[in-house]
DNA sequence: CAGATAGTTTGAGTATGTAAAGTATCGGAG
DNA sequence: CTCCGATACTTTACATACTCAAACTATCTG
């Protein structure tokens, strides 16, 4: 009696559920994203980088390159942007004169933190709901738990060259 | 002894708690999203527009920009781009010759249900978990559903003119 | 007819991306 | 030590996706 039906197809439609649920958030939850990053005056790639820069330790263009999966020439572009702004600065690395190592300048940390303040702090959608479920939420998402490095705030675009969909 | 002290910062907490959970899920899961997109060839901004349009019943053009919230100039270019790849279909209106209506051409309404079906496919992170993690998940999920409508990817970026954040 | 309305066109700017060529530097072979 | 090919990065040229503002066209309504 207790059993003969494999578990497999309740996952995959538990999962199914669980992840509508999420997606709707994920998009009712957009603008709150975007108005941290507006009130920043910070673009999607713009916060993207800051979470992969510090203060102290540099890190290499082409290691910047192939973290943002992007062409070195993106990531000079990118770089050129922040330094621009004052958000980061070039420095010649003491082994390799080749090699550029980039930090966050002064002002750039305090960006990355009024933007890591602004980002982690709930949106309204979350503070709506009672307590009960608030903990159960935490409690729900915590398995979910993935890398804790970087703050970037939206991926990079999705592209991709001119294909047909509507045949 | 049993109290003096308010429950509203433990609200507070739980909430921020919780949103940075779902908050780094989001971060993690935006490259599946972005697959979807970009295997259909469509850019966010499409995703978004085929999410308000269905094959039945046109929307006007003013109607869409107040939805997207852009300028009508803006609306009639997204629309131009769709409707040139033949995902929708412009109509005049019967009682306004000044109005158009904009509908999903048979191509729209199938790359449309593409979509829907593969941006509501659970991220391979959620398969991940056990099946009563899921359903948790699932139940915790539910009291933050919104409005049951639309399909749209991605929100409009965010945009803002030069806003100077490095002081 | 005189506005008001719905849409489109035009012009301009930002963000983002690739590709190819150029520059400086390094590390090893002779 | 010198020359040579690899490396690290930048520059240049070009393309796409968006976006707004202002001017323009067609149409409606009083």
């Amino acid at each position: 009696m207790l059993s003969g039906v494999p578990r497999r197809p309740d996952k995959r439609i538990l999962a199914a559920e669980a992840w509508r649920g999420l997606f709707d958030f994920i998009i009712a939850t957009a603008d709150h994203r975007n108005q941290v990053l507006a009130q920043l005056g910070l673009t999607p790639n713009d916060s993207r980088a800051l979470g992969s820069l510090e203060r102290a330790s540099g890190r290499t263009m082409s290691a910047l390159a192939k973290e943002w999966r992007c062409d070195a020439s993106t990531a000079t572009w990118i770089v050129d942007r922040l330094e621009k702004r004052g958000l980061v600065e070039r420095r010649a690395a003491p082994t390799d004169r080749r090699v550029t190592l980039v930090v966050l300048s002064p002002g750039g940390l305090k960006t990355k933190a009024q933007l890591t303040r602004g980002i982690y702090k709930a949106p309204p959608e979350l503070l709506a709901l009672e307590t009960g479920e608030l903990a159960a939420l935490r409690d729900a998402v915590a398995p979910l738990a993935t890398r804790p490095e970087s703050v970037p705030a939206a991926p990079p675009q999705a592209r991709e060259r001119r294909r047909r969909a509507a045949d």
